[in-house]
DNA sequence: AGAACATGTCATGTG
DNA sequence: AGCACATGACATGTT
């Protein structure tokens, strides 16, 4: 028996439903319960669910789940299982048709718990009406038509941006775009709640390509169409309470009170101050920039960054706010680490799947659909919301909060750290090449992974970046915790951030690091030809294709060293002998972390080569020790060849021996000329060839017994 | 999901 | 003692 796609179903999750990924481990489970669907609709759960909590996942991705799926008319009639795969590019490819809807396998059990949830929403007011066929094609329609007006909606609030972006007036003294006039922003939040929103409401520009405040307004009301807010132990103040009037508000739909900066106390007050007329940085093309991207460009302001620390550290100082009174550390023994400052701001950031990153899952239901899809089901008879939906498939408290993995991994890549808190950001310190040594022991790690090469990863791997961003003072302690979750972090920022403002910034943070870097874990790169090792190691025959985010660590070091201005490559550095090595350090006047930099590469670049050539000589001697084993069980097969074929003449000669020798014997005869009898007589020959006719000592033995 | 493999790095041993 | 190299062990990423 088949689903028809608009016939309703109820599905009941037992225990499973659950959203793995690769290496990064399950997503906690789906709690159970029973639902009822249309197959479309659950389809667009289960996506939902996907979309969610793998927004900017690249890799493959499964979503299982075990289900009893009901149809009203043949009730209780179904059951099965099934996996619902994603390929790379977010589609969903298999949809339900593996699952096996057959009763076969149904238990008892199973048609005893499909009946008591049944009635249990019978007794919450469900009726079969609710799952008549008509009914959820008539919705299905009205949810076609509210998409569709939502689209025109959105459209026509981008061609308003447009237009009063083509307002501007270009200033020829500062280069930036001043409004001539200033229009109201009735989708800018905060408007009205901010002093100075009204004077310089225009983010002025560099260029076309540049993102402008508005854009970034934009983006924000985009990107965070819900916040769900995070507890904390103790009320914010009024000033940055959120708007009770907050709710299940469709993303667009929100209004200045409703959007999520002024859900987001923290983003409110972080972005308020950025009304003020600011260059942004001139190297996005809103046209194509990926929101990720956008996003990196936004939070990696320095202006915003400064405001986002100086209100963060303000709002934590007014509520005696302390990394330590979060009450999510006790749900998480790594959410101190992940959000130790900025709880709201970060974890919203990053727990609310990007719209257009959802958009991404090509063919599937877009998020606004979603966002409006509706059951008449007894428990969601509500407008879908992505608060809804998660809490419809996370009922768990525990799963919603920032304990979840997604949370966890989103929160740690975004968290200035203890250097930050405690060192305020400077902004001669964000673009200094040469940073200075404040302090001369510490210089080992004045880069944070000098030593361990953590950040020569951070450098140029474009999932990091943003981390390396906004990381900067991660204490190594800190660095170690994040490690564990470092993996499922890049997934979730794909985005790829290239060139010299991205290299550098890492290294900018003045910040120094306490432990030994070798406790510091990093992703390991590949050595790429050409990088001044004239030694290749010894590979198998097999491609060597690692991803362009796993660039080569010497390629970072030299990097490095470049952007701590040692003046020579780093191959000559590795590959140099020592006597010129030193010399070369001698002739150069070098700083103390330019010379433990220096030594770093030279160590690091020295044991790559010492470890290829000992994998080399290694697999060398694995393979000369096969060859050897191979021809000593050729040798061995000879052998044994050779000796059966010997014992093969063995015998046969022993058997012309022995009818030889019965030849000879019946040849023989006693005085009387009979013969003698093989048994009681043998023939045996002395060593000068002489024949004996020797009686047999057994039947000798034998007769003396007698 | 997990095994197999590749690679970088560190700690330690050795000459 | 200090250095360079060798190598086991480990971590991490990829297939």
């Amino acid at each position: 028996m088949s689903l028809n796609e608009k016939e309703t179903f109820w599905v009941y999750f037992y225990g499973e439903l659950s959203v793995s990924r690769q290496r990064q481990g399950p997503l906690p489970p789906c709690q159970s319960g029973c639902r009822c669907f249309t197959l479309s609709l659950f389809l667009d759960l289960i996506f939902y669910f996907y979309t969610s909590e793998l927004c900017s996942y690249s890799g493959r991705c499964s979503v299982r789940f075990n289900l009893i799926c009901v149809s009203v008319r043949d009730f209780k009639d179904n059951c099965g299982s099934g996996c619902l795969r994603a390929n790379s590019q977010g589609n969903i490819n298999c949809a339900m048709m593996e699952v096996e809807l057959s009763s076969a396998h149904r238990s008892q059990q199973d048609m005893n718990l499909i009946d008591i949830l049944w009635r249990q929403d019978i007794d919450l007011g469900a009726e079969r009406e609710v799952f008549d066929l008509s009914l959820r094609q008539k919705e299905d329609e009205l949810r076609r038509q509210r998409e569709l007006e939502e689209e025109k909606r959105l459209h026509l609030l981008r061609e308003q941006d447009k237009a009063l972006l083509e307002q501007l007036e270009l200033d020829k003294e500062t280069g930036e775009f001043m409004p001539c006039l200033l229009p109201s922003e009735p989708e800018l939040p905060n408007t009205d709640t901010t002093p100075e929103g009204n004077q310089n409401t225009i983010f002025s520009r560099v260029d076309g390509d540049a993102l402008s405040f508005d854009e970034c307004m934009q983006l924000l009301t985009e990107t965070f169409p819900l916040v769900e807010t995070i507890e904390l132990p103790h009320p914010p103040p009024a000033h940055i309470m959120p708007s009770p009037s907050i709710g299940n508000s469709r993303p667009d739909m929100l209004t200045s009170q409703q959007s999520p900066v002024a859900q987001n106390p923290m983003l409110s007050a972080l972005l308020a101050p950025h009304k003020a007329p600011t260059v942004v940085p001139a190297s996005l093309d809103p046209a194509a920039v990926d929101v990720e991207q956008a996003w990196m460009e936004l939070l990696s302001l320095p202006e915003l960054q400064q405001y986002l620390k100086m209100q963060v550290s303000d709002i934590l100082d007014q509520n005696g706010y302390t990394s330590t009174s979060m009450p999510l550390e006790v749900q998480d023994p790594n959410y101190s680490f992940y959000l130790p400052e900025l709880p709201d701001l970060v974890t919203n950031i990053d727990t609310t799947p990007p719209v257009p990153l959802i958009n991404n899952f090509k063919g599937m239901v877009p998020p606004d659909n979603l966002n409006q899809m509706t059951l008449k089901a007894p428990e969601l008879n509500t407008t879908y919301t992505t608060d809804s939906l998660c809490k419809l498939f996370y009922t768990d408290p525990s799963n919603t909060k920032p304990s979840s993995p997604m949370l966890s991994y989103n929160s740690n890549e975004a968290y200035p750290q203890e250097e930050v808190r405690h060192k305020p950001l400077e902004p001669s310190e964000i673009h200094l090449p040469q940073f200075s040594l404040t302090d001369g022991h510490k210089t080992a790690t004045e880069f944070p992974d000098s030593d361990s090469g953590l950040s020569m990863d951070n450098v140029s791997s474009p999932k990091k970046s943003h981390q390396d961003d906004s990381s900067m003072g991660y204490s190594d302690s800190d660095l170690e915790e994040m490690d564990s979750n470092r993996s499922e972090y890049r997934e979730m920022f794909s985005l790829s951030l290239h060139g010299e403002e991205q290299q550098s910034s890492p290294y900018n943070t003045g910040t120094v690091s306490h432990l030994p870097a070798d406790s510091l874990p990093y992703p390991k790169s590949e050595l790429v030809e050409g990088n001044g090792h004239n030694q290749r190691p010894f590979t198998k025959d097999k491609p060597r294709r690692r991803s362009a985010g796993c660039q080569s660590r010497l390629s970072r070091d030299e990097q490095r060293a470049k952007a701590l201005g040692i003046p020579f490559a780093v191959e000559l550095i590795i590959n140099l002998p020592v006597d010129d090595f030193n010399e070369l350090m001698s002739k150069h006047q070098l700083n103390e972390g330019q010379l433990v930099l220096i030594r770093d590469i030279r160590r690091r670049g020295k044991n790559k080569v010492a470890a290829q050539n000992c994998r080399k000589r290694k697999m060398e001697s694995i393979s000369g020790l096969e060859g050897e084993l191979e021809a000593l069980c050729k040798k061995k097969a000879h052998l044994l060849r050779e000796s059966a074929q010997r014992n093969g003449s063995l015998k046969e000669l022993k058997e012309q021996l022995g009818s030889l020798y019965l030849e000879v014997f019946s040849w023989l005869r006693d005085e009387e000329g009979k013969p003698y009898s093989p048994s009681d007589y043998s023939l045996q020959q002395t060593s000068d060839g002489s024949m004996f006719l020797v009686p047999r000592v057994k039947k000798t033995l034998k007769g003396e017994d007698k």
